[in-house]
DNA sequence: GCTTTAAAAAGTAAACT
DNA sequence: AGTTTACTTTATAAAGC
């Protein structure tokens, strides 16, 4: 009976142990993702959902941590593509990916796609570019999407582009290696989305 | 009437059999030209008909596994090939063996464009997964028939996890309700 | 969970010319 | 900048780690 006792507060402990560690890495990578104190809280809400649902079991900590804090940056309508929650995270990328489509689906987030649009503020303020060409590349989202642009290309790849556009067209240019750079995607898919999307603004 | 159910053409049939014998990977090896058996990747031996084109994972329990067949009568052929080889090999195989139909893949098109975020939010978000960061295609998992089906921007779908050859022909005719119902077919 | 096999869809990416 | 090759997703069996 002792053995038993000694054995719950052992198991006790080490999932302890375990969820400060979890929450340590959130706080960690929030950081270094420069996401907001109540996404960190949004995060830690999620893990701990997986973790009283047994979502954990076969998954590593890191793993859902980071999925959450992912999720998390989505639910607050600052989403972080997976590729920035990657390289801040010890997990591989397509790890997140598939471990955040599995507690999406087992929480029941629903959340709804990434929408471009999102990444339009932090990519151009990335790039020093003004509040006009953010307003140029936010309609040239609209536009695009409403014609049908949008359905399976990445979110990061459409804005990428559409910053691109939107500073050629308000005489900020910025070549398509710096909207590249900061956006992760690269010259060959701005180039792609960027010929779509100024056709459908009746430009060309 | 021509429609979607119209252009659904099988891609990949995947079946399981068993000769109801023992098999010696190794020898089997050198035996069958063209057969590729890694024991550290794999325990299964790999073995690729040329008519019909097919590969057949060949195990040392005598079960067999066959896939990239475009039909269920290829299917049969290229097991019956397989089976010859064997039984040229002097190697006893049952007569008939049963094969089974685990999973049958198929494309199709629904002849129109596909707004896949209004799809999203439209099919319901708990039976979907549309993740365009990760892949183009929209996951839709419908209950009956037991599919999966993948749908793109294009209007082009894959319906796979399907066992039986009109699995295909019911889940285009109920995603196109669906669709439809939802005013996003357009 | 993973390993291997096949096939389609469309997007993205890297390595070449 | 264009082409080729390859990887992402879905399902499915097989034997073994």
């Amino acid at each position: 009976r002792l053995r038993k006792w000694q054995e719950r507060i052992r198991t006790k402990d080490a999932g302890e142990r375990n969820l400060q560690f979890a929450l340590s890495e959130i706080d960690r990578m929030a950081s270094a993702l420069g996401v907001p104190r109540s996404v960190r809280e949004v995060a830690s809400v999620i893990y701990r959902r997986a973790l009283n649902e047994d979502l954990i079991r076969g998954r590593s900590i890191e793993g859902v941590a980071t999925s959450a804090l992912y999720a998390a940056c989505r639910q607050e309508g600052i989403p972080r593509s997976l590729d920035e929650v990657a390289e801040v995270s010890r997990v591989p990328q397509k790890e997140i990916g598939r471990t955040y489509r599995y507690i999406s689906q087992e929480l029941g987030l629903e959340l709804k796609p990434v929408d471009p649009k999102q990444f339009v503020p932090r990519f151009a303020s990335a790039l020093g570019l003004s509040e006009e060409v953010q307003a140029k590349a936010t309609e040239i989202i609209d536009v695009s999407a409403e014609q049908g642009l949008l359905s399976g290309k990445s979110p990061t790849g459409f804005a990428a582009a559409a910053i691109y556009a939107a500073s050629l067209l308000c005489n900020e240019k910025k070549t398509q290696r710096e909207v590249a750079d900061v956006a992760q995607v690269t010259e060959v898919t701005i180039r792609n989305r960027y010929q779509e999307q100024i056709e459908a603004m009746g430009f060309r | 009437m021509s429609g979607p159910a119209d252009s659904i053409e099988i891609q990949n049939v995947v079946a399981s059999t068993g000769i109801g014998q023992e098999l010696d990977l190794e020898a089997l090896a050198d035996d069958l030209p063209g057969a590729d058996f890694n024991p550290d990747n794999f325990p299964g031996l790999v073995y690729r008909t040329q008519d019909p084109k097919a590969a057949a994972l060949i195990f040392r329990s005598g079960k067999i596994v066959c896939t990239g067949a475009k039909s269920i009568d290829d299917v049969h052929e290229a097991l019956g090939i397989i089976f010859d080889k064997l039984r040229g090999l002097s190697i006893p195989v049952d007569e008939a063996p049963e094969i089974t139909v685990q999973n049958i893949v198929s494309s199709a098109d629904l002849g129109h464009n596909l707004n896949l975020n209004a799809l999203a939010i439209g099919l319901g978000l708990e039976d979907v997964e549309y993740e365009p960061e990760q892949f183009p295609g929209l996951v839709y998992r419908m209950d009956e028939p037991k599919v999966v089906i993948l749908l793109f921007g294009s209007g082009k779908i894959v319906i796979t996890g399907g066992k039986r050859t009109d699995d295909a022909e019911t889940a285009v005719e109920e995603i196109v309700k669906r669709i439809d119902n939802l005013g996003l077919l357009d």
